[in-house]
DNA sequence: AGAAAGCCTCGGCCGC
DNA sequence: TGCGGCCGAGGCTTTC
């Protein structure tokens, strides 16, 4: 479910959590494999307060008066505070709450709890991440920051997969990815340094459009081009035959019409 | 049965 | 031939 739209909505969840002290902390083997034990987690935010929250694509974080908490929400997680969703419903996957898949969180001094439930396993908590692996954040692209995220002109992998990746862009995902790529009529096969400055302006003015609009509607399962993300499904836009294909390692749609 | 809105690892390939 | 970087394939995990 989880990407950069999603991930801001649960930031600002988490802000409300902003002044308050940490009396507890759990994350199962899971949630913390990118730690050195399960136990890092409890150990290294007791006591801490939160003094912040931000953000950097799908990577949401927790700044206190000590180290920085980081979480991320694999395919089916979603933060909730007491309970409730920092976004109503889980789209993807079951539309329910189970205890058991509360993977990870923090308990606090006023008796609140801020919890990652996902009941797939791919949601990770870490400590003190390293930033400089992610590239420009989505909901911040500039004209020039999009040109250096998508490189030198020539051949390069499909365009799909750059946006797909984090180390370029962070905070686009299948679905947004899909979304801009079909709102600017680009085939997500061709190769980014193939792409010509025309594309390359249509591109650019199909993401931040994107961002805005499905910002403001809720999420990236709001785009236009969901109707008809099934097999059998027809464009939208021009009523031609929807392709699926694997392109970056996902799954994808595009119009077997306008996207070329 | 097969696929799923994320991400990590692995191995093949290419160019220096 | 050796090695790093790039890129695609596959695995993880559980559910519907």
């Amino acid at each position: 479910m989880p990407e950069v739209l999603e991930i801001e909505s649960y930031r600002r969840l988490a802000d409300r959590v902003v002044g308050a002290r940490i009396t507890r902390g759990w994350a199962d083997e899971y949630a913390a494999k990118k730690l050195s034990a399960p136990s890092a987690w409890a150990r290294a935010v007791l006591g801490l307060t939160i003094t912040a929250t931000d953000r950097r694509g799908k990577l949401l974080l927790l700044h206190t008066d000590g180290v920085t908490l980081a979480l991320r929400f694999g395919m089916t997680g979603v933060l909730l505070l007491d309970g409730e969703a920092g976004l109503e419903g889980l789209f993807y996957g079951p539309h329910e709450y189970r205890a058991s898949w509360v993977r990870a969180g923090l308990e606090f001094e006023d008796g609140r709890s801020l919890v990652v439930h996902d009941p797939r396993r791919l949601a990770r908590v870490e400590i003190d991440p390293d930033l400089d692996e992610l590239g420009v954040d989505a909901l911040a692209m500039s004209r020039s920051g999009f040109e250096a995220a998508l490189g030198a002109r020539g051949e390069g992998p499909a365009i799909k997969a750059r946006l797909l990746d984090q180390s370029r862009i962070a905070g686009v995902g299948n679905l947004l990815a899909d979304e801009m790529l079909f709102r600017a009529g680009v085939d997500p096969r061709t190769p980014v340094g193939r792409l010509d400055p025309t594309q390359r302006t249509a591109l650019y003015r199909a993401f931040t459009q994107t961002m805005r609009t499905l910002g403001r509607r809720g999420g990236s399962h709001t785009g236009d081009h969901m109707v008809s993300r099934f097999p059998g499904g027809l464009c939208p836009r021009d009523g031609a035959a929807m392709r699926i294909e694997t392109i970056g390692g996902r799954t994808t749609y595009f119009c077997s019409v306008h996207q070329r």
